[in-house]
This record gives C-alpha cells, sequence and structure tokens, in this order.
DNA sequence: CATAAATTTGACCCTTGAGTCAAATTTATT
DNA sequence: AATAAATTTGACTCAAGGGTCAAATTTATG
C-alpha cells in the first residue's frame, strides 16, 4: 500500500488532520463553555498553538463554528446512510438513536445549537442540513406509524421531543463522569422506543 | 381595597413591574438570538428605551441573564409546590411536566441553557437551583418506582431525557407556529408518560 | 547544501458593545 | 408654581477579543 504508507508524508493530509482537530478542539470548547466564551487565542493554547496559526488553518472564528457544525450533521448523515436491519421502523429508529448517542458520547464530534452566531449564509446552510436530518427521521416515524409500530400522534412532535435529549446531552454529558456512552446508549433508546411505540 | 387601588400610583411595584418587564424582554430576545448575540441597546430599543434607561434598572447584563434564569426557577419551583393529584407518582408527574409546558409556551418566561457566560457566584447559584428542581423530580420518580408506575432504571437518566426535551423546545417553539402550547404539552406528557411508565 | 514551500509567531490594529455620567425631562408632592 | 424625586438620555470611555502582517522558523526537495 504505497499511497497509505505515504499518508503521514502527504502535505495536504497533515493540513486537514490538523484543521480538523482544531475544529474538534474547538467544538468540546464551545460545547463545554459556549461560543462566546472561547477565544480564539483560547482554542490555540489548548492546541499548545498560538492565535495566528489557527488562521492558517480557518479563515475566522465563524467557520470554525460552521465546520463544527457540519462535522456534527457528517457524522449523523453517516449514521443515516446505513441501512439499519430490523423488521419494523421502530427498530430502525432504534439502532440509529443507539449510534447517535454513541456518536455524541465517543467521537470528539460535538453537537452544538449556537446557530444564531453564524452570518445569514452559514446559517442557512445549517439550518438546512438540521433540517434534512430531522425530515428524514420524521420520515421514519411516519413509516412507523404506517407498519403500526409507532404511535399515532404529530410526527414531528414525537421527534422534536426525543431529538431535544440528544441535544441536552452535550449540555451535560462528560466524558471523564461514572456514565459511559454505552449506557446512556442503551438507556435513551429504550426510553425514546418506549414513548413512541404503540400501547400493547 | 385602599391597597390594590393605590398599586399603580405605588412607585416601587411599578419599579418592579417595569423591571420585571426587561428581565422578561430580555430572556425572549436571549431566547431567540443567545445572550452574546443581543446588546443591550437591542433590548432597550424593543421596549422603546435606550441603553442606560436598562442601566436604572438593573446593576449590568450578567445580572439580566442571571434574574433570567431565577425567574425560570422561580416559575417551576411554583409548579412543583403545588400539590399535584394523582393515584401515582407517575401521574403527578405528569401533571407537573403538563404545567412545565405550559408555562414555558404561555407566559414569557423563558429556560435558557447559557449558564458559562455568568460568573462564578451566579454559575453556582444558578446551577444550585436547577440542581435542587432536577432532584426534585428525580426523587419522585424513584417514588414511582417504588409505587410501580414507573419502570427501573436509571433515575438521573429518566429525568435527563424528558428534560431535554423541554430545554430543545425553547430552541424551537414560536408562540406565532402553529402548534399551541396546550397541544404541544399534551403531546408531551404523552411521550414523556409512556417512555418511563412500567410496560403492561 | 541551497532554495522553496509550509508553518508558526510577536506585535499590532480596529471594531463592537458593555458600562458611566452629568445633564435633561418627566412625574409627584407641598 | 416651586421643589424634590424618579426616569430617561446623549455623549462618552474602555477593555476584550477577532483578525492581520511581516518576519522568523521549520520542513521538504532538487
Amino acid at each position: 500500500m504505497q499511497t497509505a504508507l505515504k499518508d503521514p508524508f502527504d502535505r495536504n493530509k497533515q493540513f486537514s488532520a490538523k484543521r480538523r482537530a482544531v475544529i474538534l478542539a474547538a467544538g468540546q470548547a464551545f460545547r463545554r463553555q459556549g461560543y462566546h466564551n472561547t477565544s480564539m487565542t483560547e482554542i490555540a493554547a489548548g492546541l499548545g498553538l498560538t492565535k495566528p496559526a489557527l488562521y492558517y488553518y480557518l479563515r475566522n472564528k465563524e467557520e470554525v463554528l460552521y465546520e463544527c457544525h457540519l462535522m456534527a450533521y457528517d457524522a449523523m448523515d453517516e449514521i443515516l446512510s446505513v441501512k439499519h436491519q430490523g423488521a419494523s421502523a421502530l427498530d430502525k429508529l432504534e439502532a440509529l438513536y443507539i449510534d447517535f448517542v454513541k456518536m455524541l458520547t465517543g467521537s470528539g464530534v460535538s453537537l452544538l445549537t449556537d446557530v444564531n452566531s453564524l452570518g445569514d449564509d452559514n446559517k442557512s446552510d445549517v439550518l438546512e442540513r438540521r433540517g434534512k436530518i430531522e425530515r428524514k427521521i420524521i420520515r421514519l416515524v411516519k413509516d412507523g406509524q404506517k407498519d403500526g409500530s409507532i404511535r399515532a400522534g404529530d410526527a414531528r412532535l414525537h421527534v422534536f421531543f426525543f431529538m431535544g435529549a440528544l441535544n441536552w446531552l452535550n449540555a451535560w454529558y462528560d466524558a471523564s463522569g461514572r456514565l459511559k456512552g454505552e449506557d446512556i446508549a442503551a438507556h435513551f433508546a429504550l426510553q425514546m422506543r418506549a414513548g413512541i411505540s404503540v400501547y400493547k
């Protein structure tokens, strides 16, 4: 595998790897302290760098936030693209949800909610991405209502309810805490599922 | 009722009423745009005032945010203090949850999540208040697990899950939208309840 | 080794918005 | 009406932090 061995020496790869590291680190900081409570200098220092070095990888602070959002949505899209097995739509949704929680607790990716600190264009982009994801999940819920696995009711509200748990997760989850991502995933999946499955 | 009739002429009452109005208006703005994306000048303008007028009612911007938090927690405490009827703890929890949603959609009070923009002291206060509320709810869930109305499992996770829906609500709810607060309350209560009630 | 490209930095500028203050204006009291 | 208290404002100061730039340093390539 010539190419793979050369990777570490590939300038472009190094560049994007570092760029990605910057965004991930920034995302963690944003998640914990908030976008406006985190200075570029601080982010740089956290990586053993100095502020101007960051600007070698990114145009401006807003772009960092923007990329954080995209990174989270990429990860979610990735999960959504996997053909989850399961007899019912509810089963698929559960598998999906578990992966979401694992991703949010396990990978360094942060699901941020601060969309208003973005300029109009980036904000539209991000909301559009989020909307697409929501719509896919809503669609899945509706499928479940058709195949009889999911209770009737406003599908959008069904989704907003359990997606709220995910967003809130970012606010309180601490990787160093006693709760393991896997356990949270299992618990949340059960609660999500019970919340919308048909009465038995 | 002499005192009641005199109320509108009572300077202190006018003062606190205006102060409260400022905080409520600010809270709405913070909720929609975020604390740091909302300037004092903007808040003032929204009330037909000018910035220095705000500083007649409040020491500084942080105090506004602090009072917003307190106002939400006061409202929640108020709801928690009411002796909710219901045979099981689950019934009580449901009544509670409905009131929470109604309060958040109906009154002008906003449940903010930005705690990191507060100084250490205020932040501790707010977290303590939040902790107290959470603990009460967790206690109620544990009661439900004892009286057999609520499923076993980490009570804290049970609570974090459905409280996430409330926090997220603040992000997407639009009073001018088609969804009425009452409907959301009914839906959310059902979903919350189903999510943690014992299997039947 | 010499040269070029890729990274990183110290020192700087500049805008934004929080907060202040003395003065003006409105409202109540004698 | 005159005086005092309560509100409100125009005009200002100031610090924080985003962003820039030319120069230094490191790393790769002929």
